[in-house]
RNA sequence: GGCGAUGUAGCUCAGCUGGUUAGAGCGCACGGCUCAUAUCCGUGGUGUCCGGGGUUCAAGUCCCUGCAUCGCCA
């Protein structure tokens, strides 16, 4: 059998982030669970490089987009080792062979008569990026920028996507596995329920050069989809190559919630007209959520995927991602709550099984592994056979289905299962009394046998310690290219292997722990300097660390219109560098026309809060006076030269 | 506004087609062991199963309705 596992390829207007790491940690773990099933295996991930972002995050940084997406694409390529994943291949959508292949598949298609030129005059939102339809506006507005679009006819290049329409829905329904979880597909069907409108492909060079200039019309360049998702088809080489025959009809997906429509409609049409076989799953996962609030650049609260390795171990990090969410499910994210499983399953459960175990070994058997009396075998250690073996069933049913947390449960079964067999049969006893050697032997050897069979199990979610667990077992060869139909039955595990415990594989992590003296000695610090800070603040003083924690940037305002009801309330969409809206009190002294094209000051990390129902994401700065009347002058503060949106203010 | 999902122990959740005293893990309390990473094992309690109405011999599980949260669409 062969897999061909993808993650999305990511954009490069960002740098890696946990929602990132989560979905590559998963094609990585499922990557590792099909090679351990024997499989041959192709897992890909990569970076997304076009479009009108770049260019104005290159601008803002004054280097070319080119200079711009090498270093961010870079950026991703180098995070994945410290997580242990290892894709079989990077692709990136500014390589030549991608940029050819796309413009191949556009002429085939345009060729076919499934791309047309149409003018198509609407409502375009500069803040969206994108035409709204009649139906999408709310009293004339955008419904996301508060803002009334511009009337702008353009001509541009449309698939037809609702020739396929009928073709999709019936491939849905009739593969309950084509899109899971089942949520998901159900949204799908329902979209499709209504019908489905053609999909625009292009952008005209006039508005947008940093694409892939269409092979039939060089005064446009592809939008978006067309050249994205066409990377799971130049990844493997397509049209031609081994690697394409092998490995198109078994590809796999993984997606987040964000990204469904795109892979679910927009994708499989794709791949119908130009007359290949659709992909064979769509695993679309949830989000993270980082203590109770959804994480965003704006907020703050990005967790960066190298902190987490640096703080906790890739294992832990992997296996509490793992295990913590249900797939498809929102979750969400703490320090509390990856210690506590750091704790509680790998360092109590899992970790202190293993060093016990070995502990014994070592102690009662010199270190080898002794061999089964036979007569000494009793039903209960039958059972654990019968249970290993049922671990394996369930666990492997459930990583095939990407239910990742039940896989984990089955092996945690487990786990608690050999901590109880070590109590029942009380290895410590035995070994006062000579006539019980050959039992004692018996029960060393249940001990070690089911310890490799979890290294085995465990090395897709934690390559790196389940690597140690098979070098303390002395089966570090044997098992790194394992099998599991032949590997992970019982019994594969020869006597006489020599055991060496080695060290911790998971110490607990707490404040007492001597490891983390680095971090709780940074904490007092803090602590102290909160201290002072309490008093200063007393006299209404601040520390210069306290100043550092406001986030001052210069923002300039795309739109201003005002609250509906609020008469002092104007809701500003603006950049700094990114987009976002704050809700000012300055109706009163701007009308929303003259504040257009401004650079303000703005606190870009004040938590969000809703007014008048509208989500502010910061605050602008402005000066306030009042004259004898009690009437409040105000004036925005704003910057004295030409600078960057978005620069720092301090 | 339309469609849909969710609401179960302090926390995170499992409970399929309605059927005996509603479950798991974590946390908490108590007891036991000593091989082990102050770990492990055993015992224990707590739940108006979101509110209200209905169907049924029987409802966390079905129907209606209200509230809350979320998602998709508009």
């Amino acid at each position: 059998m062969a897999t061909y596992i993808t993650t999305p390829i990511y954009y490069v207007n960002a740098m890696p982030h946990l929602g990132h790491a989560y979905t590559t940690i998963i094609a990585d773990t499922y990557s590792r669970f099909r090679r351990l099933c024997g499989d041959d295996v192709r897992f890909q991930t990569g970076t997304d490089e076009h479009g009108e972002k770049i260019v104005q995050a290159a601008e803002n940084e004054g280097v070319s987009p080119r200079e711009y997406v090498d270093r961010i694409s870079d950026t991703f390529l180098h995070t994945w080792p410290g997580l242990a994943i290892e894709p079989d291949h990077f692709i990136r959508t500014t390589y030549p062979e991608h940029i050819k292949t796309v413009q191949d598949i556009l002429q085939k298609v345009y060729d076919q008569g499934d791309i047309y030129f149409s003018e198509y005059s609407g409502h375009y939102c500069k803040g969206c990026e994108r035409f709204l339809t009649e139906k999408e506006l709310v009293d004339g507005k955008c419904p996301d920028h508060q803002t009334t679009p511009e009337e702008i006819t353009e001509q541009n290049y449309f698939f037809r996507m609702s020739k396929y329409q009928d073709w999709l829905i019936d491939h849905i329904k009739n593969n309950p596995e084509y899109i899971t979880p089942e949520r998901y597909r159900n949204e799908v069907l329902s979209f499709l329920s209504e019908p489905l409108e053609d999909l625009c492909i292009s952008r005209p060079t006039s508005r947008l050069t940093w694409g892939i200039p269409l092979p039939f019309d060089e005064k446009f360049v592809t939008y978006v989809w067309f050249d994205a998702l066409i990377n799971y088809l130049t990844g493997i080489c397509y049209p031609d190559g081994s690697d394409f025959e092998k490995y198109w009809s078994v590809a796999e997906h993984v997606i987040a919630k964000d990204i469904l429509k795109p892979h679910a409609i927009y994708w499989p049409t794709m791949l119908q007209a130009m007359g290949l076989p659709p992909f064979k799953r769509l695993h679309v996962h949830g989000y993270w959520n980082v203590d109770e609030t959804k994480m965003s650049k704006s907020i703050g609260n990005v967790v960066r995927p190298g902190e987490l390795v640096d703080e906790y171990g890739v294992d832990t990090v992997r296996y509490f991602l793992l295990r913590e969410m249900s797939f498809g499910l929102d979750s969400s994210f703490s320090s509390d709550s990856i210690v506590a499983r750091r704790n509680s399953d790998l360092a109590n459960d899992l970790g202190n099984l293993f060093s016990r175990a070995l502990t014994m070994i070592g102690k009662y058997a010199d270190s080898k592994v002794p061999e089964v009396g036979e007569a000494t075998v009793t039903d209960g250690d039958r059972e654990l056979i019968v249970a290993m073996e049922t671990m394996i069933d369930s666990y492997t049913k459930s990583m095939d289905s990407f239910e990742f947390h039940k896989a984990l449960q089955a092996v945690w079964a487990v786990i608690g299962m050999l901590n109880r067999f070590i109590v029942t049969n009380a290895p410590w006893e035995l070994a006062n009394d000579p006539a019980q050697a050959g039992r004692l032997n018996t029960v060393l050897y249940f001990l070690a046998e089911s310890l490799r069979v979890l290294a085995l199990v465990l090395r897709p979610v934690m390559p790196v310690a389940a690597g140690k667990m098979a070098a303390a077992l002395g089966m570090d060869e044997s098992l790194r290219n394992a099998v599991l139909e032949i590997d992970g039955r019982w019994g594969k595990m020869e006597p006489g292997t020599v055991v060496d415990k080695g060290p911790q594989l998971f110490p607990r992590l707490d404040k007492k722990n001597k490891k983390k003296k680095a971090q709780s000695e940074k904490q007092q610090k803090k602590k102290k300097t909160e201290q002072t800070a309490a008093q200063l603040d007393m006299e209404g003083i601040i520390t210069f660390d306290q100043f550092g924690k406001v986030e001052l940037r210069v923002a300039e305002i795309v739109a201003a219109e005002k609250i509906k009801k609020a008469d002092k309330l104007l809701k500003l969409t603006l950049n700094a560098p990114e987009k976002r809206t704050v809700v000012a009190g300055i109706a009163k002294q701007y009308s929303p026309e003259e504040l257009v094209g401004m650079k303000v000051i703005i606190v870009a990390n004040l938590k969000p809060a809703k007014l008048m129902g509208v989500t502010s994401q910061g605050m602008v700065l402005a000066a306030k006076e009042k004259d004898e009347d009690g009437n409040e002058r105000l004036v925005l503060s704003t910057v004295a030269g030409d600078i960057a949106t978005g620069s720092r203010v301090a």
